[in-house]
Parts: C-alpha cells; structure tokens; sequence
DNA sequence: AATCAGGAGGAAG
DNA sequence: CTTCCTCCTGATT
C-alpha cells in the first residue's frame, strides 16, 4: 500500500468513539457525534491511528519492541499475574516516534486483527467473497467492536461483492449515524486483503474454513487479542490458563454473533462452559471466583 | 441479582 | 456420534 504523506492528524479527535464502557446496557442509538475529515487519506491515516489509540492502553509492549517490531511473532506479552487493563494510560507517549514508525506498527497490529476477526467469525479475509450472511456477521461484529450505532436491515440481502461497490455516501444513505466508519473500516479489510502475500486465502482458509469452532476456541482466540478484547475477557494467570469473564454480556453478544445465534447470553454460554468440566477442557480454578475459570491443557 | 451446578431434551453437524 | 442450544430447578455468592 502506498505510505501516505505524513498528515497530522489531532491525536484527540479519532474515529474511535470514547472508551464509554457502559455495561449491559442495549445497543440503543446514543448521542455519537459523526464528525471526520472527508477525505480518503486522511480518513485513513486517522484511521490507523484510531488503532493505535485502541491498542496502546491495553498493554505496553510495542515500546518494549521497539520500532522494526512489525513482524508476525508472538512476543511474551505481560509478564504479569494480574494486568489490570482498566486503567487509561496518558496519552502523552505518542509524539517520541515518527508517524511512518507509529503506522508500520499499527498497520501490523490491522493485519493480524483482521486475520484473527476472520477466524472469530469464519469468513474470508477478502470482502468480495462473502455471502450475504458473512456481510451480516462482518456488520454485527464490527459495529459491536467499535460501538456504533446499529444498523439493522439496512444491508439485508448484500452480498460481499455488492457491499465492496457501495460509496461512502451510499453507506450514509443506509446507516447515517455509521455509515461512514463501516465504510472506512471496509477499505481497510479491502486493501490489507490485497496487499500483502503472507496471508491471502490459504493460510485463513486453511484455518478458518474447517469444522466449526469450538467455544473454547473462541474464548481462547478472544484471550490472544487483549488489545481488542481485553475489557470482555482476559488472562488472569496465562501460565496455568485461568481467565476471568470481565463483561459476561458482551462475550455472550460475540460468541451469538459467531454461531448465528442471536439470543444467546451467559446463562447459556456458561452452560456450555459447564459442559467442559466432564470433558476436562475446562474447569473452575482451586479457588472458585464468579466469571474465572481455567483451562485444563494451558499452552 | 447474578452466578454456578448440572439434568434434560432437542437441533445441527 | 458430538457439540452445543435451550430451558429448567436449586444452590451459592
């Protein structure tokens, strides 16, 4: 992809709606201020860097990497026991690395979210792909993600191909309050999907096109990207595999979205949790806490 | 009030 | 067959 100009994006005023976590709350239409540069550039840069804002309070390991660190390792992230993610980290950071440096990071951390999102949610990374079911799931999912406002029927019956033609200002026509941000959150998917080799379609469908997964699975791919689900769920000792359920609510919505199955809430999840317990894939740490549980076979 | 434990039946692969 | 969804009763926190 082409290394966009270095335009200076006000680091306060990203796409990303502000951390609100309300809890439990329904998606219900709030007050969310629509408001972003016009341009494509620009949108996208500030996109990255909305990213970035996502990823840098969770965790701090991209400083410990330092700059080339846009490889496709697993580094030994949080040595700790008990992160505690909920605190905000300042934002004052930012300015000590060059933009080219900030993007190459946070253009890595888009490519492996969009590969892990295609295994959450068993979809091909390529957009144009999808049927119209796949275009419901990548909808419920990234609007659940980035807290915006739903948007019902308004792309029923799309398929990936048709979705992939639809303008920015079509994308308004269909969902006025968001519109414009799922729009920008395609052309992402779409350029990463025809940018860089490693990962096309056989390594995503080699993975993610096999039998259907697993809950475990799901909640251990969740526990892989504390960046963009730490505030659901999160390690709690990653070594022996005990995890805490932080928002019962919003792993229920992700894992429903997943399985098409719309009503599903913790009541049900957890059961199928419970399920684990005969199977010796999961079970209750030593000393049993509300919402943590453990993995048998941590890895 | 939410979470936990587990029986039961059925859907879907 | 297995895994999970759904609904349930009852206990625990």
């Amino acid at each position: 992809m082409g290394s966009a100009s270095p335009s200076a994006a006000p680091p306060g005023c990203l796409l990303l709606p502000p951390d609100g976590l309300e809890k439990g709350a329904a998606p219900e239409r709030r007050a969310w201020s629509p408001r972003r540069p016009a341009t494509p550039d620009q949108g996208l840069s500030a996109f990255y860097l909305s990213y970035f804002d996502m990823l840098y309070p969770e965790d701090g390991t991209w400083a410990a990497k330092g700059p080339a660190a846009g490889a496709r390792e697993e580094p030994p992230e949080e040595p700790e026991q008990c992160p505690v993610i909920d605190s905000q980290a300042p934002g004052g950071a930012l300015e000590e690395h060059s933009l080219e440096q900030v993007q190459s990071m946070v253009v890595g951390e888009v490519l492996k979210d969009i590969e892990t999102a295609c295994r959450l949610l068993s979809i091909t990374a390529d957009p144009v792909g999808w049927s119209p079911g796949n275009v419901q799931k990548w909808l419920l999912w990234t609007e659940h993600q980035y807290r915006l406002p739903p948007v019902g029927r308004a792309f029923q019956d799309l398929g990936g191909k048709e979705l992939c033609a639809l303008s920015e200002e079509q994308f308004r026509q269909r969902s006025p309050l968001g519109g414009d941000v799922l729009h920008a959150h395609l052309d992402i998917w779409k350029s990463a999907s025809n940018s860089e080799e490693s990962w096309t379609d056989s390594e995503v469908d080699s993975s993610c096109s096999g039998q259907p997964i697993h809950l475990w699975q799901f909640l251990k791919e969740l526990l892989l990207k504390p960046h963009s689900y730490g505030r659901f769920i999160r390690w709690l000792n990653k070594e022996k595999g005990i995890f805490k359920i932080e928002d019962s609510a919003q792993v229920a919505r992700l894992w429903g979205i997943r399985k098409n199955r719309p009503a599903m809430n913790y009541d049900k999840l957890s059961r199928s949790i419970r399920q684990y317990y005969k199977k010796g894939i999961i079970r209750k740490p030593d000393v049993s806490q509300r919402l943590v549980y453990q993995f048998v076979h941590p890895i």
